[in-house]
DNA sequence: TTGACAGCATACCTTTCGGTATGTACCATC
DNA sequence: GATGGTACATACCGAAAGGTATGCTGTCAA
């Protein structure tokens, strides 16, 4: 017995996660009811249209790494401990619901880089998503900075721009890849470099995986340590 | 009067364009063969298929990257050189035909991250052309190096890595932002940060835009300096 | 002169897409 | 027990997609 707010749901779901696993024009709606357990019916009377759905998922979905987000930015923790449990999130992201590893990027901010000048909804839906990534990334490089563990004066706002295209760009690429070991340095110095942060506060990136990989997935707290790069 | 090749050249410069403005998914035979001036007879003449077409356009685009690459990275110039070269490359193919800029980063890798499982070729042929991409920022980055312009010691492979995979994160970021004259500088300090170049070999990123973009987009030799950067 | 083939043009096919029109089961309210 | 609204289900639609079948036309070797 599922209420309305039950398929609702379901369908932002399903919707998030085929669209993170292929892409916004190659999923159709009808796959998408499918896969939710819905007919065409139940999605229109939820939803105006296949860009309604877009924009009420991607809002759905910051919702919860908002929620993540902000408590790894917790006060709780030292900017560093901030910095590395942002890895862990990006890293955990990178899952599909088995379990198993699928670097798929993001794919709201993916979505609105590809649709073309079309789908505005789409497009503003995406941009909405990739300022709310810069804005986190901001206050992670503010904070870093203030804490005293970069090496140089940085603009925390341009910063963050970088942190947050280069994560992309990274996903972009470990999604053509799928070389997660690799993604996982690459992340990890990437950053390190991007915030010139100070040497002793930089996790040794030459053994990535194994410990360090575990403990920055630990912290997102959905799975075992275990399971996060099995490969290495 | 054209010749065969000049029509399936302009089949290939026509979903280049294409392509590069919206997606691959996003633009039909029909609409590349109207703005070509062909039937779809020609097409198929020329072409098994619409993933065909794709992989041809991307060796004929990564031909001419090449050679401007290599041109680019000629042992004439200094490394510094080459770098600034290879941003006014990158800020220079950001235009489209009628001069106008519109960011739309790299139309083959965006493909090749956006399209999903399916479509094998056009997924390899994407894989390529980002190889192809990290290849010559890895020489770039050895470059650097070996002429004592960083302040670290890296490895160039995964420096030139990190290098494109920035670049590509930072075009989508635009695609969405259409930001010309943020994209100039957070390309460039970007880069310097990714590199830790020496402070003294940066160029000065407060002024962005103004001469040193004019300056980096005349190598392209394509443009006058004058509408590179007009709206600074 | 003619056959053959490259290089197209035109018409059409099938599938799939986003979206709609309409019907129905159910539950609350009066 | 009639009414009305919510929450769907089913059937269908027009448009556009990728791709095909076939016919025309110019060129050139035999």
């Amino acid at each position: 017995m599922s209420t309305p707010i039950d398929t609702r749901l379901k369908l932002m779901q399903t919707a998030t996660e085929l669209i993170w696993e292929s892409n916004y024009d190659n999923v159709g709606i009808a796959e998408i009811c499918k896969h939710a357990g819905v007919t065409k019916g139940a999605f229109y009377h939820h939803f105006t249209s296949k860009a309604d759905l877009f924009v009420s998922a991607c809002a759905n979905d910051w919702e919860h790494v908002r929620v993540s987000m902000d408590e790894v930015l917790s006060p709780r923790y030292t900017a560093v401990q901030q910095l590395e449990k942002v890895i862990g999130l990006l890293l955990q992201k990178q899952k599909r619901s088995d379990g198993e590893v699928q670097i798929c990027g993001c794919p709201f901010f993916t979505a609105g880089a590809q649709a073309g000048c079309e789908e505005v909804e789409v497009r503003s839906a995406a941009r909405g998503m990739s300022d709310n990534g810069v804005l986190y990334h901001t206050a992670l490089a503010r904070n870093l900075q203030a804490e005293g563990y970069l090496n140089r004066s940085i603009d925390p706002a341009q910063t963050g721009r970088l942190l947050f295209q280069f994560v992309q760009g990274l996903l972009m690429h470990g999604r053509v890849c799928q070389d997660f070991s690799q993604l996982c340095q690459d992340l990890r110095e990437g950053m390190y470099r991007l915030l010139d942060l100070k040497d002793e506060y930089r996790a040794v990136g030459k053994t990535c995986c194994g410990s360090l990989v575990s403990c920055a997935c630990s912290c997102a707290e959905t799975t075992t340590d275990k399971e996060c790069c099995a490969e290495a």
